[in-house]
This record gives structure tokens, sequence and C-alpha cells, in this order.
RNA sequence: GGUGGAGUGGCCGAGAGGCGAGGCUCGGGACUGCAAAUCCCGCUACACGGGUUCAAAUCCCGUCUCCACCUCCA
């Protein structure tokens, strides 16, 4: 259990794996970039949310406390243009699409934020915020009712992504003869007729995309805190200006700075616009949540994954294999298989959360687990069961978690399994006058009700299909 | 133009100077009345061209290809 290895996590602003140290000891205090709430969720939302929550539970399992604190954007321009799209208010479809990314949360058991906080409930932090940038001389408003953020004058500004102000391609906005500086970003933005608004000094008007990150982070996490992390796409701009606001500000922010990488198809980042996109919810209707969970943890968190159905088919049965050997295991320990966290799975996601060194070390104790059930050794099945546990629970992925569980079939396989029994007697008998013909029959008959049997060194077992 | 990442066996996917990660598929075997499940054995790969080194997938130089970000992005 105790491993010599500490925790070490990449961050992206050094671009190197380092011991992570946390501000408070035994403390750790995350924020993670969630959802726009601008439609539903695909599989790459869900992944961040699925690398992030590894994290988080490996450093529960490591005895930190953790104060996680996932945002829910739910004012921004997409939201707006959407909105008038389908043709329902702007907060009918934030509210409908933030219920959409927690059903997608709960089907693939990502723990739930210690605070969710959403935009709309912090325009008075966010005003502040904005305030405080003013007087500093950091932001500047015109008085077409933006206000933006002044970037040459700040010293580090595109550290994280390395990149010099100057080379950065300019891209029109339509508010050139507002700002000082092309390159400059809006913190707020002055309302157009129609949109949606919120009283300011500076006229009424809503919060530019990236305010609300580092006014909420402020909020919940204080001026410093340890990690905050997001998908790759955000380091610029979105990381970069909440940056920027931040230190502007006065305010340490983020000590490390992790990001996930994308779901690709073909090669490609997933997206809307390109059309290639798969809704987690249509996944769904192929595999359970939590076989979807293990193909999309299975990847390191900073490779692409590039998803094919090909590939979540396979992942499922593999899962299924391991999920096979702990209902075994269970079975034969007349218990259900201990937590017990290995040096081996210590030693992987103490080392930037190596996943895939977790699952070959799973497959290892696999074998030695089932050689463990083929030998009727009880203490070799505990043993790598309890191990094989431990890893699925880091991963989100155990079993015997309620989180997965279906209350009906529990109450129907009490019936199921007396009429199988009776079924597998008459097989038994059979198979026991050598009348092969009969036993087989019988076989046939129960699988295709959908049931498989095995003939086991400690008798017949009966599973039913997935 | 700037910045960052990637190219590994039939497929997926780790590793980052020295014992072939692991999985899937495929072939062989054990067990079994036959299956299923499980286990065992086999299949010596790192885009290309140079270089450094006793030793390179890993370091250096060059080349090719792909992807991403540059104010909508997980």
């Amino acid at each position: 259990m105790a491993s010599v290895n500490k925790l070490c996590l990449y961050d992206t602003a050094s671009r190197q794996v380092s011991e992570f140290r946390p501000l408070k000891p035994g403390q750790a205090s995350i924020y993670l970039c969630g959802a726009t709430v601008q439609a539903s969720p695909h599989v790459g939302h869900i992944r961040s949310g699925i690398n992030f929550d590894i994290l988080r539970r490996w450093l529960i399992a490591s005895g930190y406390r953790v104060t996680f604190i996932r945002n829910v954007t739910d004012i921004d321009d997409k939201i707006i243009h959407n909105a008038g799209h389908e043709d329902i208010p702007w907060w009918e479809l934030a509210m409908k699409y933030e219920r959409s990314f927690n059903d997608a949360y709960r089907a693939l058991n990502v723990m739930a934020p210690t605070y969710e906080p959403r935009a709309t409930g912090h325009m008075t932090q966010m005003i502040e915020l904005i305030k405080r940038l003013v007087e500093k001389g950091s932001a500047y408003a015109p008085g077409n009712g933006d206000v933006y953020l002044e970037v040459r004058k700040l010293k580090s500004y595109l550290t994280l992504s390395s990149q010099k102000l100057d080379d950065l391609l300019l891209t029109k906005d339509g508010e050139e003869k507002f700002k000082r500086d092309p390159r400059d970003f809006a913190l707020w933005k002055g309302a157009k007729e129609g949109e949606p608004s919120w009283p300011t000094p500076w006229g009424n008007g809503r919060p530019g995309w990236h305010i609300e990150c580092s006014a909420m982070a402020l909020a919940y996490l204080g001026q410093e805190f340890d990690i905050h992390g997001g998908g790759l796409d955000l380091i610029f701009p979105h990381h970069e200006n909440e940056i920027a606001q931040s230190e502007a500000a006065g305010y340490k922010f983020a000590r490390l700075w992790m990001h996930n990488a994308w779901v690709t198809t073909s090669g490609e980042k997933m997206g809307k616009s390109l059309g290639n996109s798969l809704q987690v919810d249509e996944v769904l209707k192929r595999v359970r949540g939590i076989e979807l969970r293990w193909y999309l943890s299975s990847a390191h968190y900073r490779s692409m994954l590039e998803f094919s159905f090909e590939a979540l088919d396979e992942a499922a049965v593999a899962f299924r294999r391991i999920e096979n050997f702990l209902y075994r295991a269970r079975e034969a320990l007349a218990t259900t298989p201990e937590i017990v966290i290995s040096d081996e799975l210590s030693d992987a996601l103490d080392d930037d959360l190596a996943v895939p060194q977790v699952l070959a070390q799973i497959s290892e104790w696999l074998k030695l687990g089932n050689n463990g059930l083929s030998s009727l050794d009880k203490a070799q099945v505990a043993e790598y069961s309890s191990y094989i546990r431990a890893a699925l629970s880091i991963l989100g992925t155990d079993p015997f978690d309620p989180a997965y569980s279906s209350p009906s079939s529990a109450d129907l396989s009490g019936a199921v399994d007396g009429l199988i029994s009776l079924l597998l007697e008459q097989r038994s008998a059979a198979r026991a006058r050598k009348d092969f013909a009969a036993a087989d029959q019988i076989r046939d008959q129960i699988s295709a009700m959908g049931i498989s049997i095995e003939d086991r060194a400690d008798g017949v077992r009966w599973s039913i299909n997935g």
C-alpha cells in the first residue's frame, strides 16, 4: 500500500512532469472548465469529465481532501444563438442541455463536483472583478458598453501557450474601432437589442466568455489554488485570458495546468461543425455506461483517443472479461472482493495518471486471478480480485459500485436462478447417463433465451448474455 | 506566418538510450463428451535519411506525412 513515489503530474505551463505540491498539505483544490451548455454532450466532452474524475478519485484515495469545482457556463453567444434557432428562451436551452450533461455524467459515474457554480449566478462577482481591473488600469470601457482587457500591458500574457502577441493571426470582430489593440479581449459585452443583460457601471450587458471562470474560481477556491483543468483547446484563448484577467487583478490563480486531449474520428477533433460528433446518449444505446467509461479511460489523458465503434466494442468485451472474473471471485469467496491498492497501481497512477500501465497490470492480475479460480485457491482469488477492484474503482468502473447497480434486475435474479437451476439439473442428469444429445438440447434451449452456460471445475454457472 | 502534438507489428495502444508493456485478431496446445469460459505457447514492430554511442523506437541533424490552436471549442 505504501508507495515511495509521490504523485507527479504534467504541467502545461512548464511542459514538465513534476511532483504535485499542494498549497495546503493534504488538500487539493481543483477548478475544471465544465460545460458551456449550448448542445448535448458528445463523447469528447465526457472524456474530459472522466479524465479529471480519475484524477480526483486518485487524490481522494491518496488521502487528500479534494475541493472540486466544475462550472456551468450558461450564458454565452452560442447559447443565445442556438436558443433563437430552437425558438425557445436562452435560459430554457441552457437548462435543457445542463440536464443533458448531468445525465451523461451520471451514466458514466462521474462524481458530482463539490460545487457546480453557474455563470448566471455570479454576475456580482464578475462585475466586481471587472471593476477591480478597470480601477487598476488593466481594463478599459470605451463607451460602447464593452469592457476590454488591455493585453499589451501584461508582462506574462501567452506564457501558457508560449506564443508571442505579435505572431497571432488577427480576426476581425467588428470591435476594432473601440479596442486599443485588436488582440484585447472582451471582459464584458454591451447588450444588443433583445439580448439578456445585467446592469453594470458601463451599461447593461453580459459577460465575455472567460470572465466567469476567473470570478468563480476566485469565489470558491480563493486567489490561488492547485490545479486548473480543461480540454487542450482551452489553452488559448480561454485559459490564457483567465490567467490574464486574474493576474492583472492581483491574484496568483492556478499553480498547475492540466489539459486532456481530444477524442478524434478519422484523426480529426470531434466537433459539431465537422458533423463528426458522437453524442453520449447515442453511444449509450450500444454499450453500457460502465463500458463506455472503460473505453474513454483507456488511453492516457494526454493522448488523442481515436474513436471507432470497433474499438469501443472491443473495449466492452475486454471489460466484460474483467467484470466476469470479479463476479466469479465474489461467488468463490462468498463475499465482495475488498478494495486493496497495490504498489503497482500507486506507482502507475502517481506517474501522471498512467492509466495504460494500469490496464496492463489488470491483465496480469486477471490471469493470476483466473488461475486461482481454476485451482480453487481462495487466497489467490481474494488477492488479485482485490487489486483489480481497487484499480477499477479509481477508474470509476467498479462493477460493485452502487452507481452502476440496477435494482430491478436484482429482484428478478432469484426467480430466474431457480428456473435455470431446474433446467441445469436435468442437463446434469442427462450428462450423467451420457445422453449428450439431450444435454445439448437443454443447453441450446437455455442459450436461445440469451443465457450462457459454463461447466466449471466447481460446478455449472449460468449468466445472462450482455 | 506563429505555437504545440503525432507517425510503433494485421489492428488498438504504452514506453522515451540497454531485459520485446498490454490488449484484440490469427496459429498451435491444455482442460472438456462436445461447447463455453479459462490458462499456456507462438506471431521480434517503432515514418524516412544521416549522425552520436559499446548500445537508439528512445538523443542530435535533416526530410516527409498527418493533426490541432491562433478570440465558438472538452
